[in-house]
DNA sequence: ACTCAAATGTTGCAAATGCAAATATTGCGA
DNA sequence: TCGCAATATTTGCATTTGCAACATTTGAGT
């Protein structure tokens, strides 16, 4: 009886894999769903910390998210061009204070309601016990609550 | 007293928001350690699969990390122009078997170990218990085992 | 054996992303 | 107050990614 192709290692059991699979079906799910709305999912998470926090500079958006001062800036750019986001000016006329417009405010019932399908089905496989201690790791991984 | 920004909702605990810090993270971890190696993130992952299981062709590879056919097929492109990898024939005249060159194989022992460390250093945050949960709920939510 | 749909990979081109430099503003310290 | 480093954002350009069309090969049905 010949060795079948056996792996090495249980790769499918590693942080890494299993990181890599569940982001892209989050993502994928997500984009699906943002279809309807013409965002991309970059101007959707600004979007998001824009309705959940209005007035903050677009670093202080930057670091929510880690990412980097330029994907904002684009992004806001196309939120902008949409008309659903305004940069104002604050005190500093450097840091630009991010708002929603009522075009914006108008979207967020839609957002919500995505956000909450998609993190719904992406943990479906889970009791709602599971899905609690899930959160609990994924958060204390994230350096969270020690 | 004002009433301060408030955000609406506690938005870092949800599904989304963690999944998106933590591959950020991870892919950061990562493309830090691979630098040496002149892979990028997605040769890597390539790399690691074909070490684990040679002759896989590259729609397998492709499933394998839900990763789309032109995204294998370019990421082979560098590993083959790198000389760590090459496109056997097999069976069938259009599906190519990828196998490891030796100089691919002399390769394997850092990947495994960056994979080991990365993987160690992200999950630094947990017991070994928890760890051991934290798997066994990503793969469930994965649609491992049920 | 023949035809045609499906499977497998590759590639041109457009869009998104990342890096690094540029711009503008602020604020610290001499 | 002046000079300069730090902060905040934007942008030009190169690289990467994604889509969609293409080419090739296989296999199923007739």
């Amino acid at each position: 009886m010949k060795k079948e192709n056996e792996p090495r290692i249980k790769r499918e059991k590693s942080y890494g894999w299993l990181m890599q699979r569940l982001n892209t079906r989050l993502r994928a799910a997500l984009v699906g769903e943002l279809q309807e709305t013409g965002l991309s999912l970059s101007q959707f998470a600004v979007m998001m910390h824009v309705l959940d926090r209005t007035g903050q500079t677009q670093s202080q958006i930057g670091q929510h998210f880690a990412m980097p001062a330029y994907a904002i800036s684009r992004a806001i750019d196309g939120l902008e061009e949409m008309g659903l986001v305004e940069r104002k000016q604050g005190a500093s006329r450097r840091a630009h204070q991010i708002a929603a417009t009522q075009a914006g405010e108008a979207l967020a019932p839609r957002l919500y309601s995505i956000v909450r399908e998609v993190n719904g089905q992406e943990l479906a496989a889970l009791t709602e016990d599971e899905a609690a201690t899930f959160l609990a790791l994924l958060s204390k991984v994230h350096g969270g609550v020690p």
